[in-house]
DNA sequence: TTGTAAGCGTTATCAA
DNA sequence: TTGATAACGCTTACAA
């Protein structure tokens, strides 16, 4: 498009010779005179040549692109991990090209579409909430098409997976709680959709089982959006009628958490001491917050890292994917603060 | 690269037609047959076509792609803003590229080389705090190379910008903590480099002289990396060894602005009674802290939208560069909370 | 209404 | 050591 953006036909008609010439000379191929080699860089330097790497992929049918499919920018958690991402590819020589579905399944699948259209190499996906079926990945996955999913994994065949142990973090945060003493622990469950969301139950249902605390069916809640509107809300909801009065409240997101802190809050309930908060991710304000909030946090920007590497090393048949029957499983670290410590 | 991913060859094959009749069939071109029509995409939906983005491209010289270079993802103005411009890109039918330079100028300069070979269709740029030299945009701009440039703004001819009124806010900000009755108002100043770092103190210190109150040099301190870690640090030093004990904090980012609030508490000084403190960007966690720290927001999605909306009417000619002689400025909100009320 | 052919920028193959 | 040519997938004059 830009007026006078060299091409390697330029190149060549100055220096009357072929273009084959000068695209072996550019790459230093052996058989070319250096002579030739000299000249024809300097006038690529002064003709300010960049090689069209949209002609590449057409002539490799590769683009150097990777496609990433993710629910939401705005969100630390995910910010994150596209940090790790563009770091790996971008030292690797990929682009990332971005799309948000804003947990929309209709512009998931359109996103992949576009990306589809523009050739890119792979996919690195976190679904949205809205999915719920699986046929366009599996459809891909046929193809043997590259794709990596990250956190919210699905369970089809052939799928390859990078994850955090949910159910270990969620485990580790009501043991936690049990053991500064709460007993009555109330949990804010993430979307039914995501596997995310039922490992983390799991991992907190277990836990009291395992510690032989009583599970009370009416601490378990809903709270699908995770914000922390809604877990003001539901929080409030629990405290002012709920039939069993909670000690401790494990959200599975620190947005959910911090609304039921200010729920708390607005009621007069003292945290910890009343009410013990535990939330997921850690987030920045975890720290920031007054009673520090107590949360697990996820290896984002290893997950990004981790998933891309494997999704090059794929692309590049560094790695046959049927090596990977298992999903990878980072580990999560329980950061303990001041909102769950009596 | 996918196995049996159809061309448009392939359906004319199908078909005994030619390719080209076969494009035209496909974009309900006038003087093609209903019929043949029909049969084109009965086949393309049968092969599963996809027309290749990356031909198109070449073909085009137009690839549909816009670059997005910024200093980081995991920051919530950043990442707020990369959200408006997806949500624009992608409605308009345009790719985004993303590349975070994490405040390195070399890193700046590669990332807009590989995009240029990428043929993309345009930049939208939020320089590093490195960078103090502005070559490799001015030759672009002189190619008139399709460039907005948002939040960070350089100082060069016609160069497009999309900003907030920095000045504006921390004026606001100042005047806000002057009716609290604060009189010894201490800033923490960003990065030199940056422009809207010294707008802001620019801001500041009008609203303290237009209001008759006096401007202390050595309240003013540099806190360029804009951490909370930098911001605790330079707050304690001031309050511990400083000439003048100011009664209030503005910072130039929330960050240093939950810093100073942390050294504060840290030791036994009082928010917002025995000082008031005000931020810069409207994070989220500021109203989820104790006390709430009042902020400047900043409009970051809208910034997105509209540097996104200018780029691509210049891409497509609907905007000509030449009739915008002046940066835009969009307003900002100061949300005040209680960090800076007595 | 449809087909032919050239071209976007590169590079691989074959020939010289 | 270099050159001519074809091909990647698509669009578009021009011709039929």
């Amino acid at each position: 498009m830009k007026i006078g953006q060299a091409t390697i036909k330029d190149i060549a008609r100055e220096l009357n010779i072929s273009s084959s010439t000068v695209s072996r000379a550019l790459k230093d191929y052996p058989g070319i005179s250096d002579e030739t080699k000299r000249k024809v860089k300097e006038v690529a330097e002064k003709l300010n040549y960049r090689p069209n790497a949209i002609a590449l992929s057409l002539r490799k049918s590769r683009s150097f692109t990777i496609g990433v499919i993710i629910p939401e920018v705005v969100h630390f958690f995910f910010s994150t991990v596209i940090s790790g991402i563009e770091e790996v590819a971008s030292s690797r020589g990929y682009n990332v090209i971005l799309s948000q579905t804003n947990e929309s399944f209709a512009r998931e699948k359109s996103s992949i579409d576009t990306m589809l259209s523009n050739q890119i190499d792979g996919f690195l996906v976190s679904f949205s909430k809205e999915t719920t079926e699986f046929d366009h990945f599996s459809k891909l996955l046929d193809q043997s098409y590259p794709i990596v999913f990250f956190d919210r994994v699905p369970n089809i065949p052939n799928a390859i997976s990078v994850m955090v142990d949910d159910y270990q973090g969620a485990y580790k945060a009501t043991s936690h709680l049990i053991s500064q003493g709460y007993t009555k622990i109330s949990h804010l469950v993430g979307p039914p959709t995501l596997a995310i969301s039922r490992e983390r139950e799991r991992g907190y249902r277990d836990s009291l089982a395992n510690h032989g605390i009583q599970i009370y069916p009416e601490l378990i809640i809903e709270c699908a959006y995770g914000t922390s509107d809604e877990g003001f809300k539901v929080t409030e909801a629990l405290l002012k009628n709920g039939k069993t009065f909670p000690d401790a409240i494990f959200a599975n997101n620190d947005m959910a958490a911090v609304g039921a802190m200010l729920a708390c809050r607005s009621m007069g309930i003292k945290v910890p001491d009343d009410i013990g908060i535990v939330g997921f991710s850690n987030w920045q304000f975890c720290s920031m917050i007054e009673p520090s909030l107590t949360s697990v946090s996820q290896p984002g920007f290893k997950i990004g890292e981790t998933a891309t590497q494997m999704l090059l090393d794929m692309i590049e048949k560094k790695l046959d994917p049927d090596s990977i029957t298992a999903p990878i499983v980072l580990e999560t670290e329980l950061l303990v603060r001041k909102s769950s410590v009596k």
